[in-house]
DNA sequence: GCGACATTCAAGCAATCGATTGAACAAATG
DNA sequence: CATTTGTTCAATCGATTGCTTGAATGTCGC
């Protein structure tokens, strides 16, 4: 109809741009899926076999395989076979980086990602989370003790200098561990990883100053900021 | 079988977890089709209205109108009424960070996007591009002719400073309007918009040395290099 | 208010995706 | 070599997505 007195053709529009599209695009699609944002998640927490990845994230083991291939054919993972297990782990910091501005534009732009945080998330811990610029010149003072409230598989792992690891569920039972003069920042998986807000909450609640880290392991490490990593052989799985 | 001795929960896997792992994914969701991302491409140069983006993109406009809402409700895009038309822009600068985290992770991890670049884009032109972070300083030497090849309407929206404008198909035609003293530097939407890559070519068989910018327009302005944009008013539709 | 234009809505259909199930394959163990 | 354990493959089904078509809504110029 009206194509005449318009531009001819719409745009150079060539075989090369749609290609490219359609790669992108495939990257994206491996992130559209909530089980699969939450595979990369423990991923980005190091190294894991598919079985452990399923019961992580509570999928039956054909099911979070198919997803760990979909991940794969996106190049957002790679894997290694390991004996009987296959080893699937992140192909790269830059997926972590990825996942960031993936998050850091849903957290801006939607308003339902705030009213989550608000209703579940900051009922535990309201206080501002501590930068991980602070945190490493504090941790060489000696300042603070960094508690590390993730299972001690993916502590083993990677873990911030010095930190001590007592999962979240033992946390009222080995309070004793921690020191009683100096602040606390509880760290986990992220940003959004409930155990360092519930963590941080529940020190407070028995008096305890404590604080969560802004981010978890893996955005530290993308930072370059310096991990510790238990000796190998440590029979973690 | 084995759940006894393992965990017994699979993991607090809390309703708020999946709630915004579902955030996310709606985000990612929206990026998960060659058509969004062209338009989302399309708009990181500015402000357009539907019927613009779809005849640029190739869209029905009804198809053009449904991948727009799918990238508001995704909070990627915001709109406002102008006159008749409506026009669509990127909803924050954070987009075009997300967009080029999703580029670069296609870009290391996937082949394909490298066969693509060299069977297509390579094939216009070879040479290294020229860092946005080299070339601000050039231009202010004046030691450069930057030659922005976009569609007019792109170039009003905002450019580089000083740039030129003379759309890739008119690049022949006026040649006359190049000084022949200087290094020619041409960019446009991005760092796999082919424009760039065809114009500088072009130019270099013609003996014009000619490179083109990394990355287009809106990773310049992400990085917060000075923009210059037409004065208000300009007719330009 | 009435037409003209721009955009959105709604219905329908093909294609794709996600989860389940059971079988197939691979590596270690006896 | 047979068994066990861990992972992947293949087939199936319901749900979702993408595009088209035609109608409805909203805004401007008269």
């Amino acid at each position: 109809m009206s194509q005449e007195n318009k531009a001819p053709a719409p745009e150079p529009s060539s075989q090369a741009k749609r290609a490219l599209l359609e790669q992108f695009a495939r990257v994206a699609k491996a992130l559209a899926h909530p089980n699969r944002l939450e595979l990369l998640e423990f991923l980005a927490q190091g190294e894991r076999t598919v079985e452990s990845l399923a019961r992580a994230a509570g999928l039956s083991v054909a099911n979070a395989s198919q997803h760990l291939q979909q991940l794969k054919q996106a190049g957002l993972v790679a894997s290694r076979r390991a004996g009987q297990h296959v080893r699937y782990r992140l192909a790269d910091d830059d997926v972590v980086a990825l996942l960031a501005a993936l998050r850091e534009v849903a957290r801006r732009h939607l308003a339902e990602v705030d009213r989550i945080v608000e209703a579940y998330l900051a009922a535990r811990d309201t206080l501002e989370p501590v930068p991980a610029s602070d945190l490493l010149e504090r941790i060489r003072r000696g300042e603070v003790t960094v508690l590390d409230v993730r299972p001690p598989e993916e502590y083993a792992a990677g873990h911030l200098p010095g930190a001590v690891n007592i999962p979240l569920e033992e946390l009222e039972r080995r309070l004793g561990e921690l020191p009683r003069d100096r602040e606390v920042v509880a760290y986990c998986r992220g940003p959004y990883c409930v155990l360092a807000w519930e963590a941080a909450g529940r020190l407070r609640e028995r008096g305890i100053p404590a604080r969560r880290l802004e981010g978890g392991l893996p955005e530290w490490r993308l930072a370059g900021l310096p991990v510790e990593v238990e000796k190998e052989g440590a029979g973690q799985g």
